[in-house]
DNA sequence: AAATGTCTGTCGGCTGGCCGACAATGTCGC
DNA sequence: GCGACATTGTCGGCCAGCCGACAGACATTT
């Protein structure tokens, strides 16, 4: 199964402590209640945001009304930023998945800040470096890897993130439906209802609350080699 | 068909000139031929690659033997940098496509180039935004389109980057094997045996000299809309 | 010109996963 | 508590594209 999980920088924590103050004044807060839009495809962009608090999921829709999720973002990420880079239109949608809080910087202030602190520019260059490294893993699995193998590495990547240990296991924190988990691999909510049913059946994983738990010991070791 | 084509900043016309003499006499150059390598998945990474001439594939392979190609690179472009950040491991290979000319720099020495030079850094970000966005489109097609879509993609997409304008309309001017385009849109060199076969049949595009010539006037209004 | 390797063309069988459809089971607002 | 809506579970039919296999076409080397 190895997998590369690469490390994902959280803007907030890596940046250097003076520059972190200055950051935060450069923007105003908003709150977005869950399923509020940050902003959708095809609007202008504007802004760069940062999250607080919640969570965001960041998708583009085809032309066939298919969604893939692209990235999940937790506190401390930066979104919204690849396209407001270069100007122009958004290609993709920034969406609350739970109430969550964000500060939002005018795009021509964040990026005249990043060339007045060169440090933390650097953070930024690696930030997106890592995105880079996990959306190529994403195509790899596309291509590579059945609808079953594509979970059990969604799981595991998830667990990395946002794993918290549990009597039974390690709980992953976010609540997500079939149909979210099939927009972030690429297949449909039946096929996820079918396979997450097999996997379950097979003490894999197991669900409660609406939450995926890793109960084997097997996918337990990938994700927590220190402990076991 | 709906193409978002996001430029491609080719770093080294996009950087302050001063910047860019620095930028060049950081690393040394290193000539590779047809087929040899830059670097390969597993290897430690210490240097950035800048392409001065020729052509290089960036791709990562799966356990299961196939290879995804993530990235032609064109002159000018950097490479490599996004590992390089990270330090560790390379998870993709550079293999070069002909006889290449490439500038290497030291990791070190480059990120604090750019922190000395933070427009210079600025445009960095904008490269790994753009590869980003292409990246994103990749997985969009991978999962909504089918194979003959995928390919006419590819072709449009390769034909703003490098396509120069012939007597029966644009030719792209590089060689690719059905396997390399196979391996660029996640299918079999049978497939695309099969289905460039019936591309050409139905007059959009043309095959000569194992170049890809796009013929068709409504292919040729989506990368050429200024000359219709 | 023989030999070797790489690339293209073609075929048939097989199957993973898509699609539509529908029922059951939450879950939330009022 | 009761609709209204979102989510999950399940099934059968179907087909795009995978896989293996092999033959011919080129290109390169010796």
């Amino acid at each position: 199964m190895k997998l590369n999980q690469p490390a994902v920088p959280d803007v907030l924590s890596c940046i250097p402590n003076n520059d972190r103050e200055d950051l935060i004044h450069l923007g105003k807060t908003d709150v977005f209640s869950k399923g509020d839009f940050i902003f959708k495809a095809g609007e202008a962009s504007h802004h760069v945001f940062l999250l607080l608090k919640g969570r965001i999921k960041i998708y583009q829709s085809s032309s066939i009304g298919k969604e893939a999720i692209l990235w999940l973002c937790f506190v401390g990420e930066l979104f919204g930023m690849s396209e407001a880079s270069r100007g122009g239109k958004r290609m993709v949608s920034a969406q609350a998945c739970d109430t969550s809080e964000v500060l939002c910087i005018r795009k021509e202030e964040f990026f005249s800040f990043l060339e007045a602190h060169p440090q933390t520019s650097l953070v930024i260059v690696q930030v997106l470096a890592c995105r880079l490294r996990v959306l190529s893993e994403v195509v790899i699995n596309l291509i590579s890897d059945d609808v079953r193998t594509r979970i059990l590495k969604l799981v595991l990547q998830l667990a990395s993130r946002c794993g918290i240990p549990s009597e039974i296991g390690l709980r992953l924190d976010i609540a997500l439906t079939h149909q979210e988990i099939s927009d972030m691999i690429g297949t449909t909510r039946q096929t996820i209802t079918l396979t997450m049913g097999q996997l379950e059946r097979e003490g894999l994983i197991a669900i409660h609350h609406h939450k995926i738990h890793i109960i084997s010991k097997e996918l337990l070791a990938e994700v927590w080699p220190a402990v076991l």
